[in-house]
DNA sequence: GCTGAAACCGATAGGAA
DNA sequence: TTCCTATCGGTTTCAGC
């Protein structure tokens, strides 16, 4: 049997080589750089820097380019991360809460976890009134929710969608 | 006195022109769609529609374009929220932390806290074998760190760099 | 202010070494 | 494979409305 049928691996076996990594590390700084750019930087011409870059894209390594825009610039000075508990835990709760979550723009991230937190959600608001005002009207409104705990940020000290390649991989 | 001049200001007072969140709302989703579908999808020609997005770029409301990579793809399995507490809290102690831990690729996003915690990290790794490694040579080697508490992630349900732009703006 | 056209620049593909 | 060239499409600017 094959392996490289899967379409989605946890687990790559290949160890990704040095080259490609360089590329990533470039495309997850700047989306817009020109790969003309990128090839001189890694001592490689430009066709065979594209290929590479145009099978991430197939591959789905590299997800999508967005623009990230400035939160504080927006008036959206809140960021708070819930912790939730839910009262029963069966497959039928667990859907029913994660298909309602996804559907809240506020609500940016949503994991489940290990350990004493069933769920921990990372959402962007206003203000303090605003964040009220989801929880109260949109939240707390999913039902089978035991517990919410919010911790509220007050500055934001880092903030990157860069993943760890250098000493991760 | 003129009202522009300040260089960031914590809450814009103009509310947002419609058609603006609009055209931030594409580029969310998307940094390389092309100026003229987005000028068609809200009815404008290319020019202003242009403009607008320049004048955004260069109030630095678009933050950057990126490539958001696949975590799991690239073999790190692991989100975790790291919540920090400091032993003596004063303007040295902070900035020490502070500049440490801008300095970690593994820690993503880092945000001091209101209540009992001091600072909130999260810390993208392999496996967990990785994030004990990075914990104790990399993190609890910051002096003055009196107690980590880890909060590890098991499956995303949701993760977007998109604001909330229609509900809170 | 908006529109439409024209010039420029970079990405993509194909062909030669 | 890499290099080079042609084409295509998007961005950007500018003249006219």
């Amino acid at each position: 049997m094959s392996n490289k049928t899967e379409a989605v691996r946890q687990k790559p076996e290949k160890p990704i080589d040095k080259k490609d990594v360089e590329i990533l590390k470039l495309l997850q700084e700047d989306a817009n750089i020109a790969t003309a750019d990128i090839a001189e930087r890694i001592n490689m011409s430009q066709s065979p820097c594209w290929r590479r870059i145009n099978q991430f894209e197939k591959d789905g390594v590299i997800k999508q380019k967005v623009c990230l825009l400035d939160r504080n610039k927006l008036g959206m000075e809140l960021v708070v991360f819930a912790s939730i508990n839910l009262n029963t835990i069966n497959r039928k709760t667990l859907e029913e809460f994660e298909k309602r979550i996804v559907a809240f723009p506020e609500v940016v991230e949503c994991y489940t976890m290990t350990g004493m937190i069933d769920y921990m959600l990372k959402i962007v608001a206003k203000d303090i009134q605003h964040y009220e005002q989801f929880v109260r009207n949109n939240l707390a409104e999913i039902p089978n929710i035991r517990e919410i705990h919010s911790h509220v940020s007050v500055t934001e000290i880092k903030m990157t969608t860069q993943l760890p390649l250098d000493t991760q991989l």
